[in-house]
DNA sequence: GACTAGATCGAACGATCGTACTATTTTCAC
DNA sequence: GTGAAAATAGTACGATCGTTCGATCTAGTC
């Protein structure tokens, strides 16, 4: 790797993080020069434009999370400990310290979902591609046996980003200490219903104290 | 009202639905003016900060979301039926025109959560006023029998949110054509799950195709 | 209808934005 | 070690940002 390599990639690392708390837009060329004690001029000559530095982050985050998340999942067995394995990578993810801000995708859906451009068609695509995924991991799970032979996997797929979603609103915005269980228990809700049992046992509703 | 009043309601009305499509940091006074066909200076006399706008915005959001969405709720009987009308409303509220890029609220959770602020105050107060209606609503409807005695109102209050986020996410950004029909089923799963029934019935689990 | 308080404007401020150019320095292959 | 190429720095640009201030205009009161 040579040198320019080495430093766009340390410009995007640091990136990252920074618009995990004030944003893409937030991002700035300035602020990022003189954080790693660079140039204005010498780090923007690595993207050329703003809008190519916010893609390329984002593609850096995609990376990072295919590994992080979606790659140790897929060594763990089919079926619905994959699901699981998913769910748990992923609220590590939410959390992981080079994200102080939590999720990049959160923060850029809702940012680039009203702007036209190359970095909206990005994060549109890795979210669907993200949704696809799971979808693709419960329908191992039916034929694992492990979940019903009916369920709607893209709606599971959806239900869990609301749940993931509604994880960050509740740990970031309002520091609800409960939030992490909230998630857990609203997933074990959802992993219930996927399998379709029986359900009559009282103490595994999750949905009940 | 004096003509102050009625132009400083003006440009909150505009800004709203400014900031629902370029956000609250996006905001911009001199955009403002050039909207409103008003001075920077006319404009921003108004607020005397940029600060001071974004939370009189959020203010303007939140008297509107109780007129639109809490007030014609509590006029339905309580019970199911008002969380349902809370559900139809919040829905409603979230595709409204005059909320071109969806629910400011939902925006500014994002936009604000790492930056301190009266802004940020603001937004987690209403947030955490509106889980909080959630929540109690959901309470009435135990005490109307509609719902289990053992029902963990927060917890619904909190799946809801995510339900609700779910639904923005893959409206707006993902362009869904059934993401109404992904939110409304999810929050039949919800409510099934909420009655406490003993949902032994097929067709009804809205989980399943 | 005059007077006053409030509303609006025009011009300017320092800062910062993204970007463009030209130098200078550093890296790397030979 | 030298020379070409790549990486970085320096400076400047026009635009726009939020904000200030004094002047002008307008609304509403007596």
């Amino acid at each position: 790797m040579g040198k320019g390599e080495q430093t766009r990639e340390a410009i995007l690392v640091h990136a990252l993080g920074l618009a995990t708390k004030v944003g893409f837009e937030g991002l700035t060329i300035g602020r990022l020069a003189d954080d790693l004690e660079l140039s204005k001029s010498g780090l923007f000559a690595h993207f050329k434009s703003k809008e190519n530095l916010q893609v390329q982050v984002l593609e850096m985050a995609s990376r990072r999370f295919i590994d992080e998340v979606i790659k140790p999942a897929l060594a763990t067995p089919r079926g619905e400990r994959r699901v699981r394995a998913l769910f748990e990578r992923w609220l590590a993810w939410e959390a992981s310290p080079s994200l102080p801000g939590g999720c990049p995708f959160t923060a850029a859906s809702t940012e680039f979902d009203d702007r036209p451009g190359p970095a909206r068609d990005f994060v549109v695509k890795s979210q669907k591609d993200w949704l696809e995924t799971l979808a693709n991991t419960a329908r191992t799970a039916i034929q694992e046996g492990d979940f019903d032979r009916e369920l709607d996997c893209e709606q599971l797929a959806h239900d869990l980003q609301g749940i993931m979603l509604a994880y960050g609103h509740a740990s970031r915005l309002l520091n609800d200490p409960k939030a992490r269980a909230r998630a857990e228990r609203a997933f074990e809700t959802l992993v219930q219903s996927a399998r379709g049992a029986t359900r009559t046992t009282s103490h595994t509703g999750a949905r009940r104290r």
